[in-house]
DNA sequence: ATTCCAACCTGATAGC
DNA sequence: TGCTATCAGGTTGGAA
């Protein structure tokens, strides 16, 4: 699911839609997994209100009320959040889509994993929450509440700072790709990105992060800030579910150097991507340009 | 103090 | 065709 790129793309698309519109009416889905907020005072609280700005705090989005109250979105590994005049095909299932004419692909219609749609005043395009797994999780925070998750959350990786990374590495037997995923370290990295980084550093993500060096910290570093950003250029990966919020496919899976690229040649010496599990998650690399 | 691992869900796909 | 097993871009809380 959506990675820091994903969820940047998603805000800078979302927030022009949400600004100064006020919500009238607010549809949810029945109490489950997915709210932490119970939906029904999810409904109560967003219903006449309007959103001021919509914030990325590493993978978490926070919508900001104009009275103050906060709503924190994480979209998990499923999570779409876009709007109606923003219809894709890619949110109906690869059979269903098929079995539909083009024309009729057009208008998205909310379905049972639509958990949240807001309809505003204005009667203009209504932004939908979407979740099929429902690993995503939707709060409402008070006036100046912070929620732990965030508390938690290190320095943004687009700003990642060589120093905090190396520092962070110190000591540690875990895998380098754990330190990496870890947000407490770099908010917005994930699967994708880090098994990127590594391979434009040099690194194998089995690596033990104590046995990195200065030198590979500064490669990594770098690595995931030509990633993140070139990611946002255009648009964010979709490989699997991920769909921006404009309807169009990110195009940054055509860019990928390893990621799920298994048995592919490596774009730099031919040698075929490996695949293993590095910290509990699929890892990708090169055997030969990744030490 | 770290690291591991199951759990939260549903859908797509590979293999038989 | 259809069934089963495996795999998914995340995070947490508790066990080891």
């Amino acid at each position: 699911m959506p990675e820091l790129p994903e969820v940047e793309v998603t805000r800078r698309q979302v927030e022009p839609v949400l600004l100064g519109r006020r919500i009238e009416k607010v549809v949810t889905t029945s109490p489950s997994y997915f709210f932490v907020t119970p939906p029904d005072r999810i409904r109560e609280r967003l219903c006449g209100r309007a959103v001021d700005r919509l914030e990325r705090h590493g993978k978490y989005l926070l919508a900001v009320l104009d009275d103050r109250h906060q709503l924190l979105i994480h979209l998990g590994m499923t999570g779409q959040l876009f709007c109606s005049i923003a219809q894709s095909p890619r949110l109906l299932s690869s059979t269903a889509r098929t079995a539909l004419r083009p024309e009729a692909q057009r208008e998205f219609e909310p379905d049972r994993h639509t958990h949240l749609a807001l309809h505003f005043e204005d009667g203009g395009p209504v932004v939908y929450l979407r979740d099929v797994r429902k690993f995503g999780k939707l709060a409402l925070l008070g006036p100046g509440e912070q929620h732990p998750r965030l508390a938690r959350l290190g320095p943004d990786a687009l700003e990642v700072d060589v120093d905090l990374l190396f520092a962070a590495m110190r000591k540690r037997k875990t895998p380098v790709k754990a330190i990496l995923l870890d947000q407490s370290v770099l908010a917005g990295v994930g699967n994708i990105y880090a098994d990127e980084a590594l391979f434009l550093a040099g690194v194998r993500p089995g690596r033990r992060a104590s046995r990195v060096t200065r030198r590979e910290c500064e490669r990594l570093a770098a690595g995931l800030r030509d990633v993140l950003r070139r990611s946002i250029e255009t648009g964010g990966s979709s490989i699997r579910d991920y769909v921006s919020p404009s309807g169009a496919d990110g195009a940054y899976q055509d860019e990928r150097r390893v990621y799920a690229r298994t048995g592919e040649p490596c774009p730099q010496c031919g040698s075929a991507i490996k695949r293993r599990l590095v910290a509990q998650r699929g890892s990708h690399y090169c055997p030969n340009c990744q030490s």
